[in-house]
DNA sequence: ATCTGTAACGTTAGCGCTAACGTAGTGTTG
DNA sequence: CAACACTACGTTAGCGCTAACGTTACAGAT
């Protein structure tokens, strides 16, 4: 069933069709209605395929996002999806497990449909993707973390800063045997600009990161737990006082670690994250955490793209704030 | 830069550059690798949209999912994406809030871009969609519950039967006034079923159910949490010995608001849920419950998409199996 | 010398749609 | 009432690609 077959039918040139089916002006009502009714009764379904084609644009955005597998990404993509949809936009959607090299496949692939746009995770793709993606003027927008020199649009967040500010809480609140605990470096960029802006933090205090452990690649409660566990294999417990977990996940995981030994949170060590999740939430013991606008990160950066999309480009940085959570580091100061 | 373009750079025809970018046979090895040099150097990247519309077929995969907002589904995705990147298929994704007129709509959209196939959620969608779907004889995968009528292929868990297992399972432990919490009928419909099969098994098990409450309408560990206090609020916690979450969210939820009212788990109440969470399994107290092999739904639900989408299609409907973990249910059985 | 088969190309005719432009018909104006 | 503007259409020429088929060259068989 295509346009022509309506046509023929409706007693009407093809370009009226094409015109009743996208509702663009120059037909009168009465014939509108009538087009409508036969390509209705004929199950006419337009191909976007054809007219992406015809017209050279195309409604579909490409997604790309590390993983699914904590709520981040998902809460970022739901609040995309309320602009999209709202717009006639589709999502070609794919995950990267953290690696560049997919990252860039999945360019070469998204780039093929022609996308009316697209959407990356953070700021640290490969410099040929950054150069191809600027060479082909194509509406991009990068997302979650923020940068100087973005392809085109940014929105996210100043993960150094808030790394810099937890220090500051930390030492503030009298701790003063800190200790890091994070995945692999180069696995996730985010959370090295909180580590390095964390460390910048504690010496500007004058406060000495006690010890820093990095287990396995992938950020989960488990690794969370390994990560404690390499910990105190390394030093004793009373030797630290506080530890910044890379995020809410590995925090969590860590505070069930830290309980199996035997240690009262927070009274014999304090529990701090990233991101306070939904769990987090609702935890009789809540990590002290950095609170991300993730669903609202996910609809503006949406609707600057769309705006992009339309030939709008106003602000290409946007940050947006983070707000420091107090959980369990809020006993009084350390002798 | 078009493919004519590349065709009058290397002194070839269109098609010569047609089969050479696709690998296709009828090229000399010589001047397939001198065409791919010249389309090479001029950045030259085949149009998908073009292609797909000339040959009438495409790469991409609609993929509808309820929600992002627990791992469920990003499991599934990930099992998915495995196998779909292997065979170079794109996923246009959305998702539907468990919302029928949103997949309706969805349907309506990602039809026009003639996909290779489609996966959708579940089994419940409107008989409109299904019929449409039936018509247009296009591969479809429902995914995540099992019908004995499928719109073409499905692979998922009898929901029912896990439910049902639970019962026994809470009877055989010695249980006997058991309450089931969960979310508004209409909302989930693979919970529903989970719960009537809970029912059917407490009812031929010769046990009644003490209470059940169904609080707002998504399942999140503060829904678990409120659907503790709503059970309380009718009922005194010595008339209830075991609690039947809708799932892992809520119990886990549910776990948190029983111990702020000083219930001690698995001592003064049982607590099961459904899905087998990271988060549980990491956990010194677990909810006893019924892991589901997600990534393996995705991994061979794509695999058996695949199969249809070249033209073989063995088996419609795959049930996996669901694996009952015992946790906070194991104390001896009540007097 | 002729035939036949085959690999390696090129040519043609679209796929289904839309931008751009052309044209008829109907008012509107001075 | 000619000149003009405007609306409501239709016609033409592609968008960038590939299926199908045609052609050529050459090897080997007869």
């Amino acid at each position: 069933m295509t346009i022509d077959e309506v046509a023929r039918v409706a007693g009407v040139s093809t370009m009226s069709v094409s015109r009743a089916m996208r509702g663009v002006e120059g037909l009168s009502a009465e014939r509108r209605a009538a087009i409508l009714d036969v390509a209705r009764a004929l199950g006419y379904e337009p191909s976007s395929l054809a007219g992406s084609l015809a017209a050279a644009n195309s409604t579909l955005i490409g997604v790309s996002v590390p993983t699914l597998n904590d709520e981040v990404f998902g809460d970022i993509f739901d609040g995309m999806r309320t602009v999209f949809t709202r717009y006639g936009f589709q999502t070609v959607f794919d995950t990267t497990d953290y690696a560049r090299k997919n990252e860039d496949e999945w360019i070469d692939r998204i780039l093929a449909w022609r996308p009316a746009g697209l959407v990356l995770s953070g700021v640290d793709q490969s410099s040929a993707a950054k150069k191809r993606l600027r060479a082909a003027r194509l509406p991009v927008l990068q997302i979650w973390d923020i940068t100087d020199d973005p392809i085109d649009l940014c929105i996210g967040l100043d993960h150094h800063e808030a790394g810099y500010a937890m220090a500051q809480h930390l030492i503030a609140m009298g701790y003063r045997h800190p200790a890091y605990l994070g995945v692999r470096r180069g696995f996730d960029a985010r959370a090295e600009k909180r580590a390095r802006g964390f460390k910048a933090g504690l010496t500007d205090g004058g406060v000495a990161l006690r010890a820093e452990k990095r287990v396995s690649n992938a950020s989960s409660f488990s690794a969370g737990q390994d990560a404690v566990a390499a910990l105190f294999d390394d030093v004793s417990m009373n030797e630290v006082d506080v530890i910044y977990f890379m995020n809410d996940h590995m925090a969590l995981g860590g505070i069930i670690a830290c309980e199996a030994r035997g240690m009262r949170i927070p009274n014999d060590i304090g529990i701090t994250g990233f991101n306070n999740l939904a769990l987090n939430r609702v935890l009789p013991l809540r990590v002290t955490t950095s609170a991300t606008p993730r669903f609202e990160m996910g609809r503006k950066g949406a609707q600057a793209l769309i705006a992009r999309i339309k030939g709008v480009k106003k602000q290409p940085v946007q940050t947006l704030p983070v707000e420091l959570i107090p959980g369990l580091t809020t006993r009084s100061a350390l002798p």
